[in-house]
DNA sequence: CTGTTAGCGCATTCAA
DNA sequence: TTGAATGCGCTAACAG
């Protein structure tokens, strides 16, 4: 075996399964199995194919892998954007999840376009993946025909909606936000408005829980809602904020649609000597890890990103080996209102 | 060709080259150079093809072309977290700078660890890859001796250095905290501190800087320093800062190792009703789109995140096209010094 | 400018 | 449990 090694190291060019093959002294097709199910080859044999891999720092081709299978290891992430910071989260959980599976992740960004994203799960789709995870329920009819038909796991992250295409890991968006705006409501504040950047479909789901609650607490007379479809940021959040305040001085507390504008709030409200949580209350949404930092602490609706992408991940190594749940599973992660300072002033 | 083209739908399989090449009556290696080098290719057949790429929806399978070429067109790209916000905006630089290129990014996560960084470098160079982008300059011996001999771009990004491997796109943290440093003392603070979490091979560098900053000014003396290993976030910021601030009252102002930290000190401050920039100075590092925000804006060094990934993807697809930049190549993006009212105040 | 031949490295299918 | 034959879809190298 050692002069057989010697031989094919000589040869100085890429390792095969062959020479592999060959410095273990048995067929490719063996070697190939005692990588991918090695309870089906004899331990004399894996023991000399593993000593052999170790000796000539095989790694396998993934391209001829996939070529031959049909099939590749890689799951497509298809998401609107990398810099959106709830979307770095849920990548460090897939990440996570991901180790010791073989399994790698592709992500792409539709920059919130639609029709990007059509055509990403086009192009991912024809690439065999071993699995698709995309952001949300609002895929185009099309898109979500292709993916009716496609044979590998799907797993919607970010949210929880009526009818998922094949698996759903998430929230409901519209119930964070009416659980934060009764609170606020509760809380005595009685003009709440409501700010907003880059209105996504969750984004717009949130706006709809926070005018359902309003409407329940005979608000929606006084409901102002501001926003913008740029990208979100804490500048965002002040400049949105002082435009609301300069046009609606009335307004006594904000449910932000994310804390980067909960903190642009918090941030202009001390400019301007707004006392916090007495003159203005202040909700965020995601309930980033700075929330509980801030100064008064800043209430939010706390969403599991990390366990999203962890799931997400499991899910589809699930299924690869047969298990996990059905099709038309949603699995509700469901939030937690985080009360804090911003919104503790009692109000009579 | 419509005949063709419904016979081959008919098929209701994948569509492959060659079933491009039967609707456009070419050989299938026509339809190759078509898709890969237009202009060696006929206007009236490559409009023939175009058409019935189209119409048949054809999308080129990646695992065959990197198979038959021995090359993929995937850059690798290694860093150590994907939650490190730092990065979050490089790799947007990176996606919009890939747009068009037919290239895809295949982003791996080291978790810090040079073992774990020398692994992906090894596994990525196997796999043929486009070019590799690397975070910083401290590969381990064996990975670099790995890169050297690679025939595929490789650029270092975050930071520029004494001997890049191929070229290097970034900034001399040394120097930006250096001059941060300075500014504090030149604004009159006489007790400055440095902040650090995470504390990676960039983290040290800053940290030297503030260092020969102190021993400029004759301050080496009563130079603190507060690190932990431990993630970098807003509410570490807030317990470095307690801790310091409990055994070393003294001190009068804190350079962070990055922006996070930053806003914690900052948050932190106004619990303790310590007045900034007078009895405290604050400085962080990165100018996060927040500080600008923050009440009171916080002075920060300013880096070009996104610049550095465009150019790290411009170099690699300059490179595949002959053009580039040679090896041995350092581009320095510099940085700026973001004066605000954090470090605002005169102290005489 | 276009086509022919051959083969990339591996997994599937069948046979032993 | 192991192996032989075959082909995945595409491109390199050459020839025309």
């Amino acid at each position: 075996m050692i002069c057989a090694i010697i031989k094919i190291m000589q040869k100085n060019q890429k390792i095969t399964l062959a020479d592999v093959a060959e410095a273990a002294n048995v067929s490719p097709i063996t070697v190939s199995r005692a990588l991918r199910s090695p309870d089906k080859v004899s331990p004399k044999a894996r023991d000399r194919i593993e000593r052999a891999i170790a000796q000539l720092g095989y790694v396998p081709n993934p391209a001829a892998r996939a070529l031959a299978s049909g099939r590749t290891d890689v799951i497509g992430v298809i998401i609107p954007s990398v810099s959106n910071n709830v979307f770095a989260e849920v990548m460090r959980g897939m990440y996570d999840a991901l180790s010791g599976s073989g399994l790698t992740v592709q992500l792409a960004t539709t920059g919130y376009s639609p029709l990007a994203e059509e055509h990403l799960i086009r192009v991912f789709l024809t690439q065999q993946p071993s699995g698709l995870i995309l952001a949300g329920h609002d895929q185009s009819p099309a898109a979500r025909d292709l993916l009716a038909r496609a044979n590998c796991p799907i797993v919607q992250v970010m949210e929880v909606g009526p009818k998922p295409i094949d698996v759903a890991v998430g929230l409901s968006h519209h119930d964070g936000a009416f659980l934060a705006a009764r609170h606020l409501i509760e809380r005595g504040y009685r003009a709440p408005a409501f700010l907003g950047a880059q209105m996504d479909p969750r984004s717009q789901r949130r706006l709809a829980g926070f005018r359902a609650a309003m409407r329940e607490a005979g608000l929606a007379e006084v409901t102002q809602v501001v926003t913008t479809p740029e990208p979100s940021s804490v500048s965002m959040g002040c400049r949105l904020f002082a435009d609301l305040i300069a046009h609606h001085p009335q307004i006594d507390a904000v449910l932000c649609n994310n804390d980067d504008l909960a903190l642009g709030v918090l941030f202009e409200a001390q400019r301007r000597n707004l006392s916090i949580p007495d003159r203005l209350g202040i909700c965020g949404f995601n309930d980033l890890e700075m929330m509980e930092a801030a100064q008064p602490p800043i209430t939010s609706v706390q969403t599991d990103r990390y366990g999203m992408g962890q799931l997400a991940i499991a899910q589809i190594r699930d299924r690869l080996e047969g298990r996990g749940h059905p099709a038309g599973t949603s699995i509700d992660l469901g939030f937690a209102l985080q009360i804090r300072d911003s919104t503790g002033g009692w109000r009579g």
